[in-house]
DNA sequence: TGTTATTAGATGCATACGCATATAAATTGG
DNA sequence: CCAATTTATATGCGTATGCATCTAATAACA
């Protein structure tokens, strides 16, 4: 529980939050994008990859992956076969469903995005890792978790 | 002062909150560039234009403004020959350094940028308003703050 | 100072992207 | 239960992107 009563936040506080929120997920995201792991496989591939895995019982339809990315939905699509080419992801028809597509890792799929999960956790943790304390990061998750589960 | 003695904190704490500001941002940033707005410019287009306009003095090297975008130098390049035809940059000879170029708004560029901004900000609010308090929204302003100014 | 290394920006090229639209299947509602 | 609408994915097409590299200017240093 974040449990504080909310009456509507100012628009300065509101949009001071945002931006900085989002500057600093810009700095963050440049120094870790260059990092090595990222020459195999793109970010946004990777992110594709990521999502996937952790989609309850790894599989997903293409619109529903959709929904977690920036990416738009044919690029997501022609990303697919891309990464299907190379032998990280099937395309299952959906039998409840005659148009959609079930996305799914493959084995080495699975193999390289924890691969590059690795690597990717321990740049990210070289980055950010002492700029705050344990309590503090516990409560950066918790106001952006109630941030982002307040979205419609 | 955010103040509290920083022991670095543990991989998974770090990770966890990186994560749920990455995935809050993706969400927010999903809804918003949807909007009317980002139809004259894109939102790469608008992020060139506003980090020019908070630069000091409203001017920037190329390289410089380049450090505040995840796009790369080149496509930066052409998006400000793109924005220079659009007449909304203007790109001058740096009398210190004769290999750079100065970037500025143009009048014009600084009243899409504030037209685009006011857009943006109603868009955001209504996205995020009401997800957190204001004491919240502060508390999320200064841990990422400090997230990024810890960044070498 | 002359040579080398570094830095700023631009450009060729292959490719990934977004938008508009097509196709085909499912849902709605008269 | 059929026509109209909506939903899921794919594709054509023009353009923006990134990588590698080029040129030109500055910095480093021997």
């Amino acid at each position: 529980m974040t449990g504080t009563s909310n009456t509507p936040a100012s628009v300065k506080v509101t949009i001071d939050a945002w931006e900085s929120l989002f500057r600093a997920q810009v700095a963050v995201m440049r120094k870790v994008s260059a990092k090595p792991e990222f020459h195999k496989l793109s970010m946004r591939e990777y992110d594709v990859l990521f999502n996937l895995r952790i989609c309850p019982g790894g599989r997903s339809r293409l619109v529903d992956l959709n929904r977690y990315l920036l990416i738009s939905q044919p690029s997501l699509s022609r990303m697919v076969t891309r990464l299907e080419d190379k032998g990280l992801i099937t395309r299952e028809a959906d039998p409840t469903d005659q148009r959609a597509m079930q996305l799914s890792l493959t084995p080495r799929g699975l193999a390289v995005q924890q691969e590059i999960g690795r690597e990717h956790v321990k740049h990210i943790y070289e980055q950010i890792g002492t700029a705050l304390s344990e309590e503090e990061f516990l409560q950066l998750q918790q106001l952006t978790s109630k941030l982002r589960s307040a979205i419609k």
